[in-house]
DNA sequence: ATCTCTGGCCTCCGAC
DNA sequence: GTCGGAGGCCAG
């Protein structure tokens, strides 16, 4: 592919070609040097940034927000131009490359006109950027490392969450990172002693710039604003990066669950079990009222058990560093790390926003609703054999959909409209019907540019798509950082560190798809979303078609793997070799990709496997990526109710047991089974389950 | 204010 | 009793 000309670059730079009709964007202060940014925020008519000096010292500038939109200058005649920069609604025109760039009085402005605009066939983009996110993409703004701290509060337990403007803050507790702990206890139950409770936590919170807090934004973040407000305080919180621990956590920990029992609850102390090894407290949350009440000795024990809470945020935070891998997704994407940087929406949108400016280029705008039909995803093979086979090897496509993103040029910039069928050369549409005897004739894929499978989509392979270019940069990253953890002793904070930076690019890789295909992002395309999907289902229907042809069972398959048995480890690693090697090269080519991203690996090997149905299995390894399965090695499940937290406690205890005695122990006599089975059944009808605790799963 | 996607199994519950 | 829609949770 082509790399775009460094013309592109200086094109970029801006130049004004009319002056405004107002003002000067003079409240772009010219950017600071090496000054990283800890959060910005809107403030009535300001964005506010906020950053340190040199000291530490909090600074706060302030700068006009910008609704603007783009639109192509070739698309511009000199009518539109005129209306432009004659009308009060338009604070200035600025040239910039082959762009427009068109400065609205305000947001509701810049939607309303662009939607005008579209309706007169003249496409906008990047309207509904909103303005923080404008000005930090185009002053490049720097992620800045902030202080944290974690945050808990106990509240009035006679009060709902939904009345929490009445609900009586009794004790907040904050954590630092290096252990200094604060406590603030309401003195009486009076506006007044709130009021000072309150104040207290806002001065102890101010050398920090970011709160965690575990369900914060949707308890403790809400509680604080609404109290906050009710006690009339006047500082404004959205200073501080509210960031839910417990919402990051979750999103981390999505993959590395292991057992139903592990994902059964996510509240603080059931984490604090299963991460840092903490028991339960033995405070009851819903008594903090009466506890508060009580004073003397209750008082105290409750103080204790919200300090207990807060430290177990900073204990979890050191073990798994979710919050620290969160601040490199952020910095790499350039959002600020609260709870919305959280949101891969928000960081692919911000981080290709500054990759297109880069390019001179821009999104289309987005200001009306696009949802739809659901698109087709993945394909999911039923299970071709029932019971235990044995010596089933599998391999996969290594990150399937970046791969074909990278190797279709996929992007919504890259699609082409691909022209309908035609008879005798007359569009189908329009076609008399005296020439309707002709054959329908399909056009016929074009130079430079590639068909994406089963949609027929085509793409232009000329110019990097921008997709393409921000799936490389975060590729070239992640092999940075995986050089490097390789390069330091394992388990040291270097090698932590490059191990750490090395998931989160990986991590947002594989975002980009999902985001594309979301019909709530601003990058939307169903129809590049579909093409991505359905290559995936093309590549490993074809994989099979080849696998069979050979003489292979193919036993079962989900979106981007294989599992195939019937023959031996040496042969199938051929086949895979064999795939990579001229399959792939030769099914790309007849499509008109110009690169070759796709890699099957053979990822490893079951002695033993029971496939239930689709999504659910298990199986016991005897080796994995080369390396040998041993006496200690655990069994592979996937969706069975083991897995799953919604199912009966029992139930997952007695598929274990079999797992164990079936697939890990390769026992396969009859009467052992029902051994289990039938004590699980004695305990089931004997009545001998008296605490509900045993079923478990139930909510 | 909130938000990555689709495919699939399973339970629950109401309509017939 | 059977069917289908809704919703939960999981695989990838």
């Amino acid at each position: 592919m082509r790399k775009r000309s460094e013309a592109a670059r200086a094109d970029h730079q801006q130049q004004q070609v009319s002056s405004p009709t107002h003002e000067q964007p003079d409240d772009r202060p010219p950017r600071l040097r090496n000054v990283k940014y800890l959060n910005a925020y809107y403030e009535r008519d300001k964005i506010v940034l906020v950053s340190r000096d040199e000291q530490g010292k909090v600074r706060s500038q302030r700068v006009r927000p910008e609704s603007s939109c783009f639109i192509r200058r070739a698309a511009v005649d000199s009518d539109l131009y005129r209306m432009l920069k004659g009308s009060s609604l338009v604070r200035s025109l600025v040239a910039e490359g082959e762009w427009l760039r068109v400065v609205w009085c305000d947001r509701p402005t810049c939607r309303d006109a662009s939607l005008a605009l579209e309706a007169k066939g003249i496409p906008t983009y990047e309207a509904d950027i909103s303005p923080i996110r404008r000005y930090s993409a185009d002053n490049r703004i720097e992620i800045a490392r902030p202080k944290r701290c974690y945050l808990d509060l106990e509240t009035d337990s006679r009060v709902s969450f939904s009345k929490k403007e009445e609900m009586r803050i009794l004790i907040w507790s904050v954590v630092a990172e290096d252990e200094q702990t604060w406590t603030g206890v309401l003195e009486e139950d009076t506006d007044a002693a709130e009021q000072r409770l309150l104040m207290q936590l806002l001065k102890v919170l101010d050398p920090y710039d970011q709160v965690a807090s575990w369900n914060g934004d949707r308890f403790d973040f809400p509680v604080l604003r609404a109290r906050a407000k009710a006690r009339e305080i006047k500082i404004d919180l959205g200073r501080w990066l509210w960031l839910d621990h417990l919402e990051l956590f979750k999103r981390m920990n999505q993959m590395a669950a292991e057992s139903g029992d592990e994902k059964q609850s996510y509240a603080l102390q059931a984490i604090a079990t299963a991460v840092v090894g903490e028991g339960k407290d033995d405070v009851d949350a819903s008594q903090s009222w009466q506890m508060w009440e009580a004073g003397g000795e209750k008082r105290d024990k409750l103080a204790r058990y919200c300090w207990k809470d807060t430290d177990l945020m900073r204990r979890i935070e050191a073990k798994t560093g979710y919050i620290e891998l969160l601040q490199t997704l952020c910095e790499t994407c350039g959002t600020f790390p609260n709870s919305r940087g959280a949101d891969p929406g928000n960081q692919v949108e911000s981080f290709l926003l500054r990759l297109a400016l880069e390019r001179g280029e821009h999104f289309k705008s987005r200001i009306d609703d696009k949802r739809g039909e659901q698109y087709r995803g993945a394909f999911v093979m039923e299970p071709r054999e029932k019971g235990i086979i044995r010596d089933v090897h599998v391999a996969d496509f290594s990150g399937l959909y970046p791969s074909i993103i990278l190797s279709w040029n996929m992007s919504p910039e890259t699609l082409i409209e691909k022209p309908g069928p035609t008879r005798s050369g007359v569009p189908d549409r329009c076609c008399p019907s005296y020439l309707k005897h002709y054959p329908l004739v399909y056009p016929s894929r074009p130079n430079r540019v590639c068909e994406a499978a089963i949609t027929e989509s085509w793409f232009d392979t000329d110019r990097e798509g921008l997709l393409p270019a921000a799936l490389k940069r975060m590729l070239v990253l992640r092999k940075v950082w995986n050089v490097r953890k390789a390069a330091v002793p394992p388990g040291t904070p270097e090698w932590k560190d490059a191990d750490r930076r090395s998931t989160a690019y990986k991590i947002a890789a594989n975002s980009f798809y999902g985001v594309v295909g979301s019909p709530l992002s601003k990058l939307f395309d169903r129809e590049v979303a579909e093409s991505v999907s359905q290559c995936g289902v093309w590549l490993i229907k074809e994989t099979i078609k080849e696998a069979e042809a050979k003489g292979m069972r193919v036993v079962y398959g989900d979106t981007d793997s294989l599992f195939i048995a019937g023959c031996m480890r040496e042969e199938f690693e051929r086949f895979v070799g064999w795939c990579n090697a001229e399959l792939y090269p030769k099914l790309l080519l007849s499509k008109g990709c110009v690169e070759n991203r796709i890699n099957l690996a053979f990822e490893k090997s079951f002695s033993r496997i029971v496939l239930v149905c689709a999504k659910k299995y298990a199986g016991m390894y005897s080796h994995y990526k080369g390396t040998a399965a041993t006496a200690e090695s655990k069994p592979e499940i996937k969706g069975l109710e083991y897995k799953r937290g919604d199912s009966v406690r029992l139930a997952r205890q007695m598929q274990e047991e079999v797992i164990n005695l079936v697939i890990v122990k390769g026992n396969e006599e009859q009467a052992k089974i029902e051994d289990i089975l039938s004590r699980y059944r004695e305990r089931v009808l004997e009545g001998i389950i008296e605490k509900a605790e045993e079923l478990g799963g139930e909510k």
